[in-house]
DNA sequence: AATAACAAACGTTTAAATGACGTTTATTAA
DNA sequence: TTAATAAACGTCATTTAAACGTTTGTTATT
């Protein structure tokens, strides 16, 4: 089933995963580690994205979602390819280059970078073959390659982008509260939002569908559930030209 | 100065000016013509963008704007690289394997698209060693490739664009009238606008500067000439995160 | 030199959305 | 019972948007 790769082609996936209870936008990265060969000396120790190579008769997208899938089991995440990376001096620090030589890698390797959006709370990291970790993006490790320069694009693309489509909900549970919404929006952005206004104004949105439930085993008043409906947003939405310059 | 070029990576640039007097967003497309052999038939007749494949010490912008430049001479005009096309079947049809066969590409190329922003008069057409031209966006010849695909992906991702960001400016010419910014969203985005409630968003804007100057040889009443401030527009710009989803 | 034609430019009114706050309510823990 | 606290609701002033009507300045025509 597995055929010939193609050597300088990649694809690499930021896999964002939001946490609701720390209200932490966390990337999950896997660990890098090389020694030297008498082990005397760490010539590697830090982290990197997860990606690979495309194989020779698969699209793109589909490199990418095999990634997803290898790294956490899943494949219907919300994916958006956003932008390659491909200048011939990307893998030339002194580490990438042991690494690439112990890797057989290229050199120069074009990637084409993939992000996805999911909850954590929706990837068992036990048990994984990479040991990947959940990293919150405003406090990343020392990052290989330019996957820290990626990870920065990535989060880049994100904010614009949920300030104009409902995707915070991908990094919701399905049942959420308003104020999670408030905290989703508040940590991605890094900025204030006052609570009465920001509620009156999503619950005045069709497509968030207020439920019969509550919370429970909160130690406080407990809030309603909402729930968002994708179709209500599509079927109603006819797009809003608004020039917002 | 030439090295090596990459095989199977490419820039393809989908360049669009925009035509003041005529009001229509164009692409600059290349004409493909191909006969037989003995010149009784003739094989591939249609156009593409323009492209190239990657030297091997280049970076991928510095591709993109190469091509640019020997197609139009310009070299810095509003540039964005909007996504990466890679299928493995995407250069598969009849005419495009001819064409591949003819010019020895590899089969499976991956090209980096870019798109520009510029005014269709900008750029001097006469003595094109490319025997290139501007059609209509909303008129395209038939095209090679996934071309078309491209340039309706560049085009989407431009109308998105232009709705958040000031980049109407870079289609317009340096000195402007209020009316010709309203025509160009409008053509652009497919939409009316209200003159009179335009006028007044956009004069309100700080960075939208009134001349003391205005239009001479038209027929009518001549119109104030406004420029873009981008100066103005960054520094007073504190991005307002405001959320309309 | 008066006037018709017409786009440019200005103005008005109403409704809706936003921003900045104060108050009440439901629940748990003490 | 009550204190504490987050959830939920309410109010008002301001800004922005949408839908129109009116005046002005210029050129072309009489």
């Amino acid at each position: 089933m597995e055929s010939k790769i193609i050597q300088n082609l990649s694809v690499d996936c930021v896999v964002f995963g939001y946490d609701t209870n720390t209200k932490s936008l966390n990337a999950l990265l896997i660990k890098r580690y090389l020694e030297s060969e008498d082990k005397s000396e760490i010539l590697v120790d830090d982290h990197v994205l997860t990606g690979y190579h495309v194989y020779q008769d698969e699209t793109l997208d589909n490199a990418a979602t095999r990634v997803l899938k290898e790294l956490t089991g899943l494949t219907q995440q919300y994916k958006k390819q956003f932008k390659a990376f491909g200048d011939p001096d990307r893998l030339t620090n002194a580490k990438d280059l042991l690494w690439i030589e112990n890797e057989k890698f290229d050199k120069r390797t074009v990637t084409i970078a993939y992000y996805f959006l999911l909850k954590t709370e929706d990837v068992d990291l036990k048990n994984n073959k990479y040991d990947a970790k959940w990293f919150p993006v405003k406090d990343l490790p020392e990052l290989g390659f330019d996957h820290k320069q990626i990870i920065n694009e990535a989060y880049g693309d994100l904010k614009t982008k949920c300030l104009v489509e409902p995707i915070i909900f991908e990094l919701l549970p399905d049942k959420f509260t308003i104020n999670e919404v408030q905290d989703a929006y508040q940590s991605i952005l890094g900025i204030e939002i006052d609570n009465r206004n920001f509620r009156r104004k999503l619950i005045n949105k069709k497509y968030i569908i207020p439920l019969d439930e509550k919370q429970f085993g909160v130690s406080k008043k407990p809030a309603k559930l909402y729930m968002f409906s994708k179709d209500v947003y599509e079927k109603m939405f006819q797009k809003n030209y608004l020039i917002n310059i």
